[in-house]
RNA sequence: GCUGACGUAGCUCAAUUGGCAGAGCACCUGAUUUGUAAUCAGGCGGUUGCGAGUUCGAUUCUCGCCGUCAGCUCCA
């Protein structure tokens, strides 16, 4: 037991009061003082922010706050408890089972366990009903400090617990807690006894490697989440179907976007209502770079060389496909897994000169990465995909001014899709080329122009590149997720690796710096968060089908081709449904594959040269009589502003 | 890659203990000529992912392969 100190903690309430307590008080003692009621409710308690429990007492003193289920503090510690009492249950029915790790996270809690036979979901029921009898016993979690060798005691049938206190350091007060027959090795907080928890769910069970290392042994990972209110756990699993319901996988198929075939998984086959939408972010970011940005094309197929020279070989070798050479059957041959070292060759094809630079060249040609074939999922992680990539070649003293204007063009295309975005500045890794200055250098250059934006950013110290820091753009969607997609890398190392220079003023040559950036990460995982995001219903820019005309009889169906074949002269993607089906299927359709108009023309349209402009989603409600001009040139403005759809107007997905 | 679950018509899903593989939608044909979210009738469509094995008989059981999905430290 480590020694505590004898003077008194000076603890401060949020009201300024100040509370002075031997060292070793237990929190509810604390709790108790300030109100009886105020116990009863008390989850938790934190001092300068840092959480503990009622029963684990105080070794500091500092900013004393008391938390209710009111508070956001609180969750954790329920979701842990949830864990403890899953535990608890696992044990009770399948007394073989060892018990790794329980923690909560950011979603619910998991815990490991460690045993001959996989859980199956029929187990998992069994667990989740067992938990409910341990909750209604309203067993106390009882706190106990031990020595190493009591721990080790405790926990001699535990292999995983064992290896685990040998990991603690010397000063590390051991602790344990204890429900009903359950004693695991647990730092806390719990909440005060297991009737605490009302509302809880087992979701599923997967395996997951001991400490996540794919050498070590495979436990069984049961997942779940805990709430304190039923309708708070009820939203919570109503948002995981709704989320489902928007997945890009599913809507890809419905919405006919594109498809996976298993002769090449990982790598997306583009419908033409797909395309389209690729091409229409093309055109876009092709729009935005017309100032300044030289699009080039290179090849897909290298020799080694390249990647020796790189640095590839070395690093990135297991994620490249390699392609047999079969004049000298070696596999010395890669698809390209990036586009930076065949820019720097396209660079370093020609002399040049400081009035050039920046030079950017941006591209969009396709990379492969060998990714794991249990990684690949979806659009959002594939082994073929196209990047919105660019790399600028620069003077030192131009970087600022390039960051700063890369910054604002990112945060732009972000805000056209209504998607907000984090910054975030990575600083050096361990894993790393170059010395420490040229690392000096590359940080503070690219914080200062990161600063010099004014703008909020988070410091990641270590999560930079290999071979130089970041500034990574991390992009919240319509319903809350973050994705990370566009990247700043500053890159002091690739210059020095292909000899890069240029020509200055002073007539010698000059070693230039490289800026890698992207916008969307990948066309690919960029398409499934978009789906996801306006959940099929896409502006109407980017809409692969814009305007759909229907005709109510055929006896229209000629004016209606003739307002579809001025649309699409107009430059709008429009279609006729001219079959024989009623109007409603037809307009039922047109909802269902979210095309943004659907126009009617019927006996008094076809005569006054006009069309029922029916607004998706808007369920009929929204319906204007337009003729064909006016319609044309509303929806031509909203294509030339990139107008956001209204999403209010998103329809639940249909089954 | 590893662990588990799954793979039946283009899509979404059925099929008792191993016993003739079905439905809805889509598609095709015909009827119907429709005013804002599914008109009616008929028809086409499958060597049950692929390959072995067990069995009188396999969608069903076993094994291998392919693919999909979930997970693979948010540290007791």
């Amino acid at each position: 037991m480590p020694d505590i100190a004898t003077a008194p903690l000076r603890l401060t309430l949020p009201d300024g009061a100040v509370r002075e307590v031997p060292p070793g008080t237990l929190p509810r003692e604390v709790v108790l003082s300030i109100g009886e009621r105020l116990l009863n409710a008390a989850v938790a308690v934190s001092v300068d922010g840092v959480v503990q429990d009622l029963r684990t007492p105080l070794r500091h003193g500092g900013a004393f706050r008391v938390h209710t289920d009111k508070d956001p503090e609180s969750l954790p510690v329920l979701r842990h408890s949830a864990a403890h009492i899953l535990a608890t249950a696992v044990r009770r029915v399948r007394p073989d089972a060892h018990i790794g790790f329980g923690p909560a996270i950011d979603e619910g809690f998991y815990y490991d366990f460690e045993v001959a036979t996989p859980f199956t979901p029929e187990d998992l029921a069994a667990f989740e009903a067992e938990m409910r009898k341990i909750m209604a016993e309203k067993l106390p979690f009882e706190r106990a400090e031990v020595s190493r060798e009591v721990a080790k005691t405790v926990f001699a049938d535990d292999p995983l617990k064992l290896e685990r206190i040998d990991d603690l350091g010397l000063d590390e007060i051991i602790s344990t807690y204890t429900d009903g027959p359950f004693v695991d090795l647990c730092r806390g907080p719990h909440v005060p006894h297991t009737g605490w928890l009302k509302h809880v769910k087992l979701q599923s069970v997967a395996a997951a490697y001991w400490r996540g290392d794919s050498n070590r042994q495979s436990l069984q990972r049961i997942y779940g989440t805990a709430f304190w209110k039923k309708d708070e756990l009820e939203q919570h699993l109503h948002r995981i179907e709704e989320a489902k319901k928007r997945d890009h996988r599913r809507l890809g198929k419905e919405l006919d976007l594109f498809l996976f075939h298993p002769f090449s998984p990982g790598a997306a086959f583009w419908t033409e209502r797909g395309t389209s939408m690729i091409n229409s972010l093309h055109s876009y970011l092709r729009e935005m770079q017309r100032d300044g940005y030289q699009e080039i094309k290179t090849p897909l197929l290298y020799n080694k060389a390249l990647w020796e020279i790189s640095g590839h070989w070395g690093k990135y070798k297991e994620n490249m496909f390699l392609v047999l050479d079969n004049e000298t059957g070696e596999h010395d041959i890669s698809l390209k897994p990036m586009n930076c070292p065949s820019h720097h060759l396209m660079f370093a094809a020609k002399k040049h000169s400081y009035r050039e630079l920046p030079l950017r060249y941006s591209t969009y040609d396709v990379l492969h990465r060998n990714e794991l074939s249990g990684a690949l999922s979806g659009l959002t992680r594939v082994r073929q995909f196209q990047q919105d990539d660019c790399h600028i070649y620069l003077m030192e003293t131009q970087i600022a001014d390039e960051v700063h204007r890369l910054v604002e063009m990112i945060l732009g295309y972000y805000r056209t899709f209504g998607l907000t975005a984090r910054l975030k500045f990575a600083t050096r890794p361990e894993q790393r080329i170059g010395s420490d200055e040229m690392w000096d250098n590359a940080e503070a250059a690219l914080r200062g122009a990161l600063e010099s934006t004014g703008l909020p950013f988070e410091l990641k110290v270590g999560d930079g590149a290999f071979y130089g820091p970041k500034i990574d753009f991390d992009v919240m969607d319509s319903i809350g997720r973050a994705w990370q997609l566009g990247t700043i890398q500053l890159d002091y190392a690739a210059p020095d690796r292909f000899d890069l220079t240029y020509t200055g003023e002073d007539n010698t040559a000059h070693r230039p710096v490289v800026i890698h950036r992207a916008i969307s990460g990948s066309f690919e995982r960029f398409m499934g968060i978009l789906i996801e995001h306006f959940a099929g219903a896409f502006p109407v820019w980017l809409a692969p089908e814009q305007i759909r005309v229907v005709p109510i009889v055929d006896d229209y169906a000629t004016e209606a081709r003739a307002a579809v074949t001025r649309m699409r002269a107009a430059g709008l993607r429009a279609t006729c449904d001219d079959r024989n089906e009623t109007l409603n299927y037809r307009i039922r359709e047109s909802e269902l594959m979210k095309v943004p108009y659907t126009a009617v023309v019927g006996k008094r349209e076809a005569a006054d040269g006009t069309l029922a402009v029916r607004v998706r989603g808007a369920d009929g409600k929204k319906q204007e009589i337009l003729s064909v001009d006016d319609f044309l040139t509303r929806v031509l403005e909203e294509v030339r502003t990139r107008a956001l759809p209204d999403l209010s107007f998103l329809p639940e997905p249909t089954d």
